[in-house]
DNA sequence: TTGTAAGCGTTATCAT
DNA sequence: ATGATAACGCTTACAA
């Protein structure tokens, strides 16, 4: 009697044995091997018995065998911002469409290095990550082969990202447009995260219109709401201020877009402010935020089918490219008012 | 010869083989087990060839044996709702440090039924599900018996929520002892969701104080910024407008706030919002939201704490308490502008 | 076409 | 104190 064994959950040993047909064959069935060849009427006769009996397949035992587990890992150093909350969600769509189970791991308690020790033991198929975690585990990445990295670009590893350049050239150029020319910026120091190249662009863009950028109107922040308040009030205590600043992100921006309508400050009148993603929360604060909408959820979407790609084997040769970015103006950029004394 | 098998992967076998004792007496050693009796020495030449070797224990081989995958199944409806991202990060933090992984589940384009089959398969030791999804797989939950519902206390489940009625009853008192006497309220039909407690105990401390909450001036929307939006945009639309309104969550409240703000109601002398939840928005627009503080990272935590310990065997027969809330006085709320004609 | 046998990497129950 | 040996539930040759 090899009825179910001792245990509760119904394998596919109880499968066949409802079935009269031997443990292998309903593998074989249900596996949706292409190359089983079962005859139509045993075929049947497991389907039933399995659906009767609500046999759920275990993935644990498959996963020895097939010594992978059909789950990606996604590292994310804060996932309360929400650009890389869309990201995940990209990914966790795709992944789910396939099969594939998703292992969300946030960094801000718990360092990146310590959960990619985690998702090896747990097995995992391969890893997104995003920048800040990229730079912290360096080599130990390329022993792990199946990384995909989002929003930094660089040939020691697979990537999938948005036109930072672009980025960074569009907002100046909105600005210069406007007729600013006294400008500002807000974003974390250079070294870290992958922030580099918008701020690059947008220094760059503004120095081809003549326009430079003083170093005491470069803020150094950490690149959230917090961060961008701060940054502003300081800006705001300065003698001499710009009339617009670029935020290297939305959050930076919502916070000196707080920090200014505190201080009394009118935005956009007196001062201009830009921010990077496009995030939800762009269009419900007030004023609304004018933005660089980034497509968050495409990138992450694309990462988990790189990788996905990468895992079945076929992987995809074609080289590279930035996903485009797109200037969505709103309502915290206006033409400069000229100051008094001009 | 019994080195690594071909496979990449470093075993249990191959630290034995380096280490020179069986493989079972690794496992031993490794798996920390409290009546492992080892010699010393034997451990000690264990240890060190496992961490030569760069030993990693697959913790799939593990689960299949131990009947378990130390993995435990989040199902939120709407991971963008900051509160429910909270409670994410209150459990994440609880399962990592206790050696489980979270699968992180979104309801908002596979359904909560399909997620929790996923999750079966997957052997996940325990699942944490918010109201919506509670609602939507009903019986299938009693089957699988591993479930906590968070903001939804009911004695068909086991439970973590916070003190909803308390939460209505605060907003309705600081609405009352601000002097208003015409009030409105937002939020999702009463059917849906665990929102009903919040929403009956506001209208019963109004009652209490005599005064009533007209039907026209309870709008029905979907928890969302979209949601309140809409809601308080068709409240403006009526010949008659409250003083005042409460938001189901803070979500809604953002909403309506920006629907105020656009149509050039100014808030609060002519409408006081207030939210609930006090996500991390409702400081950061302009004006600040009051709102009703859930402590939501402790709503998560509580609920990992609660399942682990059921799955570790020691289930705590205390009867569960709502957690406690608190009002937050911030901007959006003051005492009515007299109208005109009175 | 189907059943038998082996093995994935662990843990657990025995002997020794 | 340690080493065989047998599961755990599945997939995949290889026989029948």
């Amino acid at each position: 009697m090899a009825r179910s064994s001792g245990s509760n959950r119904i394998t596919a040993l109880d499968v066949a044995a409802r079935a009269g047909v031997s443990q292998p064959t309903v593998s074989l069935v249900l596996s949706g091997n292409p190359r089983a060849r079962v005859a139509a009427t045993t075929r049947e006769r497991v389907l039933e018995a399995a659906k009767e009996l609500g046999y759920e397949p275990n993935l644990l035992a498959r996963g020895l065998v097939l010594r992978r587990s059909y789950a990606i890992g996604l590292v994310i150093s804060d996932v309360s911002n929400p650009f890389y909350l869309d990201v995940v969600r990209g990914a966790e769509r795709v992944a789910a469409d396939k099969g594939y189970a998703v292992l969300l791991c946030d960094c801000r308690e718990i360092t990146a290095d310590v959960h990619l020790q985690t998702l090896r033991t747990r097995q995992v198929d391969g890893v997104i990550i995003d920048p800040s975690g990229a730079q912290s585990v360096s080599e130990t990445l390329l022993a792990e082969s199946n990384v995909i990295v989002i929003e930094e670009p660089s040939d020691r590893w697979l990537w999938v990202a948005s036109d930072a350049a672009s980025a960074g050239r569009v907002a100046a150029e909105h600005l210069l447009a406007l007729g600013h020319r006294l400008i500002g910026a807000i974003g974390p120091s250079a070294a870290a995260y992958g922030f580099r190249a918008r701020e690059r662009a947008f220094v760059q863009a503004l120095r081809a219109a003549g326009v430079s950028l003083p170093s005491e109107w470069l803020r150094r922040a950490p690149p959230t709401v917090g961060g961008g308040q701060h940054a502003m009030r300081a800006l705001l205590a300065q003698g001499s201020r710009p009339t617009a600043v670029f935020c290297i992100n939305d959050l930076v921006a919502l916070g000196a877009l707080k920090a200014c309508l505190t201080a009394g400050v009118k935005v956009p009148s007196e001062m201009s402010i830009m921010g990077c993603d496009d995030i939800e929360m762009a269009r419900i604060v007030t004023p609304e935020l004018t933005s660089v909408a980034v497509p968050a959820r495409e990138i992450g979407a694309r990462a988990a089918r790189l990788l996905l790609q990468r895992l079945e084997g076929k992987s995809d040769q074609r080289a590279p490219r930035p996903l485009p970015v797109r200037l969505v103006v709103r309502q915290t950029t206006s033409p400069p008012t000229p100051l008094p004394e001009s």
